[in-house]
DNA sequence: GCGCAATTCATCCATTTGGATGAACTGCAC
DNA sequence: GTGCAGTTCATCCAAATGGATGAATTGCGC
């Protein structure tokens, strides 16, 4: 039986170094290649070409949603599966629109990673029952519109009523009609709870 | 020549695993023991008596600077070497305040890391530049005051002013003098801004 | 003890914010 | 095409906020 052909990519080298001890003494795994970054992954995984690529979602220059993205344009059988830590799930939800196929806590169980591997290479879904319920709460959170999102971003950055208004070129009446709406969507009493829900919850 | 030994305290069991791997080759390094939560790391510290205690920054139950204080009060002649990520750098300064001889990134080659246990194991201090710059950071944020923290806190729950007055029995003016001086501090031009600078340099 | 920072509270005022309501236009979906 | 969501703006008002100033108390360090 052919081995299952694994792409790492995690900027953490001590990361990949446990992946690839963990993974690489399995007969069945074959580790093909090691990016230390979204780019590398994309770049790698084209010339590769991996069955499963494990992916850490915070990484530089590209993030592990942009890249799955990216890989899945120029090798659409491959098998992406997240990794994420606990506090930085936000992006989970991006990454399984991107197609990805896979995530877990990098709190995981070593098991947890290779059953989700075998789960993934075989055309499964793997999503550990900490991440649904990160969707679950993501879910809870009702999509917002440019407007909103622009007025949240500001938000956060302090600015008032009258500078977001001059800064899109908005009357002001029209700028407290967003925003109030947007607290109604977020469920904020005011700007100053939109901006801690914001950023807790990295809307922006 | 005796090796170092070496206590490993990460929630990730593949970091751990990376990390065993790693340093686990080593001659000079001997790995006595593996903790998975803080609580955990200060059990072990106190029954192992490692040379060198390993330990990251975001860790469950207990994290890596409140449990390096515990470790020390026991283990006065333990060197605590800590591994932060990138975003979640926030508590480096106190967990060399707790006594931690040694900060760097998860990102570090492992030969960066391999030297820093040498480094502290040798009573030394290890600093990567990256730590440098943040603590650098941290500088730039002057210390706030009890109730200047409490102020920061209660408006990062998007509280009002009576509201905060409330929960710590004052009167609404003592809150708003609290507040303003707790701008100024921080360079805040309201308090949405304030909370906004609260999340993102983690000052709660 | 003296000074300083933190803490407490008060008054006064301008600005900002949040909320309610009404109205008009646009674009997409059913 | 009808309806709905999003977008734009207006008016009016109450509440919250920010800023300035003054003043008293406490506790810590030199």
């Amino acid at each position: 039986m052919k081995p299952i052909r694994i792409l790492l990519a995690d900027d953490h080298a001590i990361v990949r170094t446990g992946l690839a001890f963990l993974l690489g003494t399995k007969k069945d795994f074959d580790i093909v290649g090691e990016a230390s970054d979204g780019m590398e992954a994309v770049a790698m995984a084209a010339k590769l070409n991996p069955d499963v690529v494990v992916m850490d979602l915070m990484m530089p220059v590209l993030g592990g949603a942009e890249a799955t993205e990216q890989i899945l344009k120029t090798n659409p059988s491959a098998k992406v599966l997240i990794l994420t830590s606990f506090g930085t799930e936000s992006g989970v939800a991006m990454a399984l629109k991107s197609g990805a196929v896979g995530a877990l806590l990098k709190s995981a169980a070593n098991t947890e990673l290779v059953d989700a591997i075998h789960t993934v290479a075989a055309g499964g879904k793997a999503l550990s029952p900490d991440i649904e319920l990160i969707l679950q709460e993501r879910d809870a959170t009702p999509e917002l519109s440019l407007r909103q999102r622009q007025m949240l971003e500001s938000i956060t950055r302090g600015l008032t009523n009258e500078e977001i208004a001059l800064q899109y070129g908005l009357s002001v009446p029209s700028v407290k009609t967003h925003i109030v709406k947007l607290f109604a969507k977020i469920g904020a009493a005011n700007r100053t709870e939109a901006a801690s829900i914001a950023l807790r919850r990295h809307l922006v």
